[in-house]
DNA sequence: GCTATCGGATACATTCACGTATCGGATACG
DNA sequence: CGTATCCGATACGTGAATGTATCCGATAGC
């Protein structure tokens, strides 16, 4: 039987994000959660055994959920012209929700920090979006006319791009007046991107 | 009578600090830090009223101290020769107990998104430090015989910087044998000072 | 449509962390 | 020294979040 169940249990995820993002994992209760959901804690009981159970079903929903759009924008860029200052302006984009997922995103990567078992999931993933990134670099590098400079992999060049805008957003939700998401994407990286590229 | 007084407040917060880097801030109980500082409840609450002023007491000590550190580095470089690469090689240091204190002021700085007064306090310890590093890279840079280029302003690159530090750690501490603290910083901080730079 | 099973609600007991109030020992001061 | 005050320990009460056990309604199979 179970009709109602995979509602109930994405149901309970989509609040579990709302909820840790606006207090975080150690500041919800599960209560919280259900509320949020439209449920009692017997229905959250019948789906999770514990707290942290949710949290990592809703990494890995999260997860999921951000290849595949990932990999769709991969896509969907097909052969269009690109600039390395295209290129610098997509990074500096954020969504709305973006935020909320910076937030709950951030806190797992705490607790993955303090837990092999988490970091180990959590690198995995990072990994394939990585590669996900490292492609859709290479094409549009190509595109452009550019390769890396030698000494320079594209592995590396998307980890400091992440590290940059992980980095950038912290800055930027402590002070979102003071700096605007995007701000030092788009002051920064033309320049490092002309910087570790090359024509050919 | 103040003879044991600092001394056990400073056991606390040495205590405190382990205790939030070992299991965050939500997952420490105030007995967990007494127990290791070696006292009970009782001298907690002598000395601190809830576990968020022990938080915000800790916090302002570290900034404290780095704000000193800071500041005798910057007095003990004096007129030495540098150079971008001495730079990117400064940058790409790392204490052991960095670990530590990335756990807690990354856990801190979420709090800070979620709560504008959290955030005020740390966006002004932020300047302060901030100040200080641009002062240093300015020395360093002008030693170096080298000034911004146009449409760069210091302010924005300590930004930059502190944005490739901090997410920069984040992956290293999640895969510390696939990236060791300091790679990405040491690969690219050259091109990045280089590209930013010129000579003047 | 009847029934067996499942999913979620309700009510309860328990645990746990918290905060306070009080006590005993140590320290500075005369 | 003696004493007053301060500091940390101990013991207690309280509230809140948790987990479980049971119940009721809904759903799928026959």
């Amino acid at each position: 039987m179970t009709k109602r169940r995979p509602q109930t249990q994405a149901r309970l995820l989509d609040a579990a994000l709302e909820a840790f993002a606006a207090n975080g994992f150690g500041g919800t209760r599960i209560e919280d959660v259900c509320e949020r959901a439209g449920y009692t804690r017997g229905a959250f009981y019948s789906n999770f055994s514990t707290k942290e159970e949710l949290f990592f079903a809703l990494f890995d929903r999260h997860a999921a959920r951000v290849l595949e759009r990932f990999e769709k924008q991969a896509a969907a860029l097909g052969d269009s012209r690109v600039t390395v200052e295209a290129i610098a302006a997509a990074l500096a984009e954020f969504d709305d929700d973006e935020r909320t997922w910076y937030l709950v995103t951030t806190e797992f990567t705490l607790s993955a920090i303090r837990d092999p078992a988490a970091a180990r999931r959590l690198a995995e993933h990072d990994a394939r979006l990585r590669a996900e990134a490292v492609r859709l670099l290479g094409e549009r590098l190509e595109h452009a006319g550019l390769r890396p400079r030698p000494g320079i992999d594209l592995e590396s060049l998307v980890r400091m791009l992440i590290a940059i805008r992980e980095g950038a957003l912290a800055q930027s939700y402590v002070e979102p007046e003071a700096l605007p998401p995007g701000t030092l994407e788009r002051r920064f990286l033309p320049a490092l991107l002309g910087a570790v590229t090359q024509a050919g």
